[in-house]
DNA sequence: CTGTAATATTTTGTATGCAGAATTCATAGT
DNA sequence: ACTATGAATTCTGCATACAAAATATTACAG
């Protein structure tokens, strides 16, 4: 038996997230910490720490007397953390060893072809594209930034789950990862950039119509 | 009289960072919360919070069982740090309205000719070469961003009072915002942009040989 | 004298308690 | 009926208490 030995802080924070994804929580709702903290089974101290946290990385926002509460959303700050998360991985793939990233091409390009075939449920389509992302960044060595980018992340998930369901045209997102991998096959590492900021701004775009 | 009305983790996580801008903590010491929070007159709970959001930021490592202590620095974080916030403030900057950056040019030049002028405490040179990042960065209206790079900055607090007292020449830092500055008023943005990319690099290279 | 096991002490991680601020609810007055 | 006022309640922010893990100390065997 694996015993869980972390603290209880990270394993709530995990937990939160995972609640956020599923569309747990709307936002804009107030957190109320006794009852969070009697659901997950918890005393407030811990979960506090995990709501500090979250604060932290903007998901949460947290007022004077007033408690915490999920960060209402907006197409401004999601064009925004968009805009960021492009420059961050842009900067990863920048710094990133151009022959680890010529050796994983194949594998990226695989995973995007595999991608736009299978017709797969929301949830699988926003895990599947992180972790494309997330194999797409991984050769970065700056591990300051790779962390940045996780968190930042982590702010954007207030709106993956507004905009599932829909009818995203992920055929397109597919398209751009092949894109992308195959200018790396090619050794043009600044023209997977280019094509990588370029699968940002569209994704952002294909989003946008979805958030109020 | 104005009374503090604001949570004490926040004025705790101020009043931490003053005091490692003063250099009273080393890099890679523990922090005994009992003993801190004695110090500060708190309690152990607001000071943790302040803790848990400076392991956020990177400031802090947290271990379980272990407490939290001050990261370790080295240069090969300092060139992932700098690498990071060069790429987000250039970011903002290309993000910002044209038309305000011409207007700010003329006091952004002023300010780094008074710079180079007046030769202060370095305590002074650090806390006057954030003030004109800021400034030039705060007409980007990416709040996210601009929130981001304060955070990321933070981190990086811990090296200020590493390369502080030597022979900076400092003369190169007021060189290059002049640099920029002339770039904004030329309304030439790419320039700009360039111009603060160098700046980045070149003001890291210049810290790097007095980190461990 | 050195290494190790047992014990004592310190310190963290979590739970609980408490005071005051914020909100809600009830009541009175217009 | 509607607003204003004040009491009652809820909830947060901070302090304290407690249990378990980590560290330091001591005792002892080799």
């Amino acid at each position: 038996m694996a015993i869980e030995r972390r603290p209880l802080r990270e394993q709530i924070r995990e937990e939160l997230m995972l609640r956020l994804d599923r569309g747990d929580f709307a936002a804009g709702t107030d957190i109320n910490e006794a009852s969070l903290a009697a659901e997950l089974g918890v005393s407030r101290t811990p979960l506090r720490e995990a709501l500090i946290t979250l604060a932290g990385e903007g998901v949460l926002e947290s007022n004077q007397g007033r408690g915490f509460r999920f960060a209402p959303v907006s197409r401004k700050e999601f064009r925004e953390i968009c805009a960021i998360v492009a420059a961050l991985e842009a900067l990863a793939l920048e710094t990133s060893d151009p022959v680890y990233l010529e050796k994983i091409a194949p594998r990226l390009l695989r995973l995007a072809q595999d991608f736009s075939d299978n017709i797969a449920e929301q949830q699988d389509i926003e895990r599947h594209d992180d972790e494309w992302h997330d194999l797409l960044v991984g050769g970065c060595l700056n591990e300051r930034l790779l962390d940045l980018i996780t968190s930042v992340k982590a702010g954007m998930r207030r709106y993956s789950h507004l905009v599932a369901g829909g009818s995203t045209p992920m055929e397109r997102a597919a398209e751009e990862h092949c894109r992308i991998a195959e200018r790396l096959l090619a050794g043009d590492q600044k023209g997977a950039i280019a094509a990588l900021r370029n699968n940002w701004v569209n994704g952002m775009e294909r989003m946008m119509s979805r958030i109020p």
